[in-house]
DNA sequence: GTTGAGCGTT
């Protein structure tokens, strides 16, 4: 199964593919996408990343979080929404 | 035309 990664205080410049080449570095990345507001269509400033394992999620973690990009500091952890399936 | 805590979307 996938993990999800949750991940904020992103650029105002990130996007989906944005994220998904800088966590692909760490693992192999399911999906990454960046909340856009839906009614302003600008991005939130956060986004989640699924990776295909946990070890890639945490390694992501371990070397993202904290980390500037794009001269901002990320804030890089587990999501909430992990559901019961991912073991 | 901007901004900055926050856990989305089908």
């Amino acid at each position: 199964m996938s993990v999800k990664v949750f991940v904020g205080n992103l650029p105002f410049s990130a996007d989906d593919q944005k994220l998904k080449t800088d966590f692909s570095r760490f693992g192999n990345v399911d999906s990454a996408r960046v909340v856009t507001d839906k009614h302003t269509g600008r991005s939130r400033g956060y986004g989640f990343v699924e990776f295909s394992d946990q070890a890639s999620a945490e390694a992501s973690i371990t070397g993202m979080n904290g980390q500037p990009m794009d001269g901002r500091p990320l804030t890089v952890s587990l999501a909430k929404s992990q559901g019961a399936e991912q073991r």
